[in-house]
DNA sequence: ATTAAATTCTAGGAATAGCTAAAAAATGGT
DNA sequence: ACCATTTTTTAGCTATTCCTAGAATTTAAT
């Protein structure tokens, strides 16, 4: 069974909506994520209902089905090994490799993976730190918070980002907050929610907690 | 202007065959050289001439447009470029490899291919030695000739072959007839126009004239 | 419980790209 | 010049994917 371009995108962004626990996700969640009008995705629930990728009944929710899942996490891996060739091999800037990715994963050829994934020698993580899944589908995912939920004094590494969006990225860039980074909360303000932290032990800054909620801490 | 993939194969096939000197091209050649039926070439035939990359006028010919030879020299370039990746970075066999690049040259991404050239070294010649368009879509291509056409005791290096199936490639492998070998000939059959020839100055092979039609040759 | 608001689905239509069957035009042989 | 054959185009249909407008259904508020 195969699945065209719009369907591995849909049936993407309905795992990643299902991911964050959400009970049930809705077509207008869906809508706003990729970009499309409510109608256009009842549709698609219907014929991804059909393919059983999905379970879906009108009016009420809809659930991601275990083949529904090893498809999303079969495009998931691709996109996420792709997103580490273009940094570590064509020296992309992490905050321009989302768009290519969201090309580069529907092409189909399991023998390009396997090889792309062994010239990458077998990452384990994206450009944004998120887990890349096996051949298999499976993840294995590192415990971890965001920066918001952290105690004064705590410590941890930067390990991965919330939100991938180039002014993010770009900031992160700015203030030398990248993936790897070793943090500790000096004080967190209680006004505005914002984060006193010490980056790598030699610089001093303040976050926001728009910019906080979006950098994820695994602690040590 | 942009074009669809199914727009952008359609005009490489019709690059292709006009390159041979061909003054026309027909319906009928398009349709076989893209698996096709003529009926859905002439739809698309009107579809190109409307979009300025050929001059279309019904029954009789189509002429690519100074246009529509940039544009296919542009998939021609990233066609030919993935398939040095694939070949030098993943070790695909020079049989492997068509098939994939003939998905990858429809990513859409100018940084990709400036980038992918840079990291390639800027590749003159793809894995089957035909010559890479540069980023204006010059082409800088060698002299040569059919192996069939060679005289006796001439010799010559292998720089290109015109067939690139599987089945083709397989062979040259198995014989040892690789792109850039040099070789010598020894004799020809009048009988069956089959070749005798010293690959390396070491093997001594006949190859049959569907074969040595296949080989092109820079002559010293 | 009834109504208002929000959500979701259906109907109908457009664009792309393919097909078969049949009509139209060009070509070739006599 | 005529007729038969080949080539090419058109007509009409299917499938995919998106859209707008409006109907159906659920949900939330009084
Ligand atoms: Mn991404
Ligand atoms: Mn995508
Ligand atoms: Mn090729
Ligand atoms: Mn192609």
């Amino acid at each position: 069974m195969e699945l065209t371009t719009a369907e591995e995108n849909y049936l993407k962004a309905i795992y990643h909506l299902s991911e964050g626990g959400k009970k049930s996700v809705s077509t207008n969640d869906i809508a706003s994520a990729i970009q499309t009008k409510p109608a256009s995705v009842s549709d698609m629930l219907r014929k991804l209902g059909e393919k059983e990728v999905i379970q879906y009944r009108k009016y009420y929710g809809l659930q991601i089905t275990a083949l529904g899942m090893r498809l999303a996490l079969q495009t998931i891996r691709k996109h996420r090994l792709w997103e580490v060739f273009l940094v570590d091999k064509l020296h992309f800037a992490w905050d321009e490799v989302h768009e290519v990715a969201e090309q580069l994963e529907h092409i189909q050829s399991p023998l390009l993976i396997e090889r792309l994934d062994a010239y990458l020698n077998y990452p384990k993580f994206d450009p944004h730190g998120d887990p890349i899944p096996d051949e298999f589908g499976d993840v294995r995912s590192r415990p971890r918070i965001a920066l918001q939920e952290m105690g004064i004094d705590q410590s941890g590494q930067i390990v991965a980002v919330k939100d991938s969006s180039p002014a993010f990225l770009r900031y992160l860039d700015k203030v030398g907050a990248y993936i790897g980074a070793r943090i500790k909360v000096l004080d967190k303000v209680e006004f505005d929610g914002s984060v006193e932290i010490l980056v790598d032990q030699k610089k001093t800054i303040f976050m926001s907690k728009d910019v906080t909620n979006n950098i994820l801490i695994l602690t040590s």
